[in-house]
DNA sequence: ATGCAAATGCGACCTATTCGCATTAAGGGT
DNA sequence: ACCCTTAATGCGAATAGGTCGCATTTGCAT
């Protein structure tokens, strides 16, 4: 009796397989603080079983964002990066030199945008909030 | 002596020649009143001369938008898409079922950006803030 | 009018991602 | 423990969006 992770049970609970190549796909994010990008997952992902594909990563990745495991983000002109999605929601500050991700959240932001869009007759379903900046020296 | 459009003119304060392809990629822009990508862009301007090849419009965009003629949005998974600066900020709500865009603007939120971005020790260089939504019906 | 550098058009290339298809392997039923 | 079904995989080809090298054209300063 394996214990199964938060995210093996989900991938369960949505009557998908779970393969080995998304048992590790799962346990790379999970060990991930990063931001990593389909093509950082596959690296990673072939140190530890070198029969996994990119195609797969992808495929993966695309199930994990639809059972809500993953959530996928697509900065200004590079890959999509992912990121686990069971953490409580933020948004993104972007260093424009390194490349760095720093996460914040804002209530009133996200309390505002509600509202905007309310006001302009819809229901968000979702959004983006990211601040692409420089550190002030 | 053609008068110059207030693009036109930018183009020649930032010592780059006004060619046909220009004029032409410059006039659709000023006619849009929807957010059109390269290849739109490139099927408008064919009709008015079937020479301009797709590789001059996305040149054209990246020089248009290095002069701050233009702003690029990255929107979903989508490919670039542009509209004139000229005008004063704003953000983007995107229906998810037809794609349309609508604009608006809240400096409640631009302001909560900054002094957000500020704790964090950054100065936006940037942002983007997209809410994609549903109508309610 | 003319010369030269900037801009263009073309097709090849590149990066990110998806897809078709033959093969493999979960995992439910026995 | 062993089938059997079918989801998932690996592979390479295909697609989408965009860029690039290079020969040719063309603004535009003189």
């Amino acid at each position: 009796m394996t214990e199964l992770s938060q995210y093996e049970l989900q991938i369960k609970k949505a009557g998908l397989r779970l393969t080995e190549p998304r048992r590790i796909i799962l346990r790379i994010l999970e060990a991930s603080g990063d931001h990593p990008d389909a093509a950082e997952i596959f690296q990673r992902a072939a140190k530890m079983d070198a029969r996994i594909s990119l195609a797969t990563v992808y495929r993966t990745m695309k199930v994990l964002e639809e059972t809500g495991a993953v959530e996928r983000h697509a900065f200004q002109g590079g890959p999509a990066r992912f990121e686990q999605a069971d953490r409580e929601h933020h948004d993104h500050l972007i260093d424009i030199e390194t490349g760095a991700v720093v996460e914040f959240t804002s209530p009133r932001i996200e309390e505002l945008q509600r509202a905007i869009a309310e006001e302009l007759g819809y229901e968000i379903v979702d959004h983006r909030l990211e601040l692409y900046g420089r550190k002030i020296t």
